[in-house]
DNA sequence: CGCAACACGTGAAAC
DNA sequence: TGTTTCACGTGTTGC
């Protein structure tokens, strides 16, 4: 193997034609334009041999073999990364049906005249009444449940009923309450929840 | 810019340069082999061109040029893609926390003695009174009542109390009850919410 | 020695 | 027109 340093090429100065030529002013122009050219042609190999992980050989040849099955490796391992990737988003959103099932929710909520709402009544500084109509969707129990203990809420006598693809909760909390300041933040509560649905599967 | 078919290349027939050379016979033993590797090189560039989606131009270098860009394009995104099956994976595992989270609440409901149980009253033939006592996990309502509706239960006067990481769930179900039989099966209707829970997250 | 790989200068075709 | 790109044949070098 010819022996050579990996990344500075020492520039052979085979093929120096001195040629006497007759007319020395006339060396043909294109002479720099054409030194030019090979010298970027040579830049790229390099640049091309840079990136290609394995090289067989220094030769120009093997250089572009090697990048041509390089770009190859890289083309399938993408393809199966990104179907990898796919199937377990496919996999990770439950399955259409589920979200098919969502929409048929919204649908006969929609039909019956049902809207998502929450309505807070203050009850005392400690205590509140909560009642909340969510389109029923997986997990959105235990994201509504996640929000209420965020909040720091204790939940006691609390109700869940399902209908029609609507879940209604109501549920008397206990907690440390600013008088109005939570009831005027219902709907921001109700996108927290929402959000939160949004969040995880 | 230069016409030429993208996949057929037509040889050009430039520089054949029939040098009167005084010797005939020994026109330079090299010369085929040196056909023969340019032949070589500029096969390889063309299936370099042919491997790379985007070409601005036919030429030499700029074939390689895009070669380059394809090649760190394909690396970014090969990267990029790992990485995102990377999180993707870790938060797929349900989340260590979320995990730890549960076993927190297996053990606080171990430490308060609380188990998880099924007791099911008969009222009449159209009515059962159902009491869940179930470790409190994420979806695990919502796991509960697709098993409801799986079995063809219809809910009313239900209330869910959750404490110590667990979660009581006592129902007023209606439905067609075959007397004893649904109530000889309340361990059936436990592992079947237990199993659906193990199903998704 | 031959073989393989390379850079060079050059004529010509394409733009 | 001139510039760019190309293939060619060759001299040369390292193995």
């Amino acid at each position: 193997m010819r022996v050579q340093l990996p990344a500075i090429i020492l520039p052979r100065k085979t093929g120096e034609r001195r040629h006497g030529n007759k007319d020395n002013n006339f060396v043909s122009k294109n002479l720099h334009a054409e030194r030019k050219r090979r010298k970027k042609l040579s830049d790229r190999l390099l640049v091309l041999r840079s990136l290609v992980p394995i090289i067989t050989n220094m030769n120009k040849a093997t250089i572009i073999e090697d990048a041509i099955t390089y770009i190859q490796e890289l083309q399938k391992t993408s393809d199966d990364l990104s179907e990898e990737l796919r199937e377990m988003e496919a996999s990770s959103e439950g399955g259409g049906k589920q979200m098919e099932m969502e929409g048929d929710a919204a649908d006969e909520m929609e039909k019956c005249g049902i809207k998502e709402e929450i309505k807070v009544t203050y009850i005392d500084g400690n205590t509140l009444l909560i009642k909340i109509v969510l389109q029923k969707k997986r997990g959105c129990f235990t994201k509504l449940i996640e929000t209420m203990d965020y909040l720091g809420f204790e939940l006691s006598e609390t109700s869940v009923t399902t209908f029609k693809g609507a879940m209604l909760f109501s549920s008397c909390v206990h907690g440390k309450f600013v008088d109005a300041l939570m009831i005027e933040q219902t709907e921001l509560l109700l996108d927290m929840i929402r959000s939160k649905e949004g969040n995880t599967c």
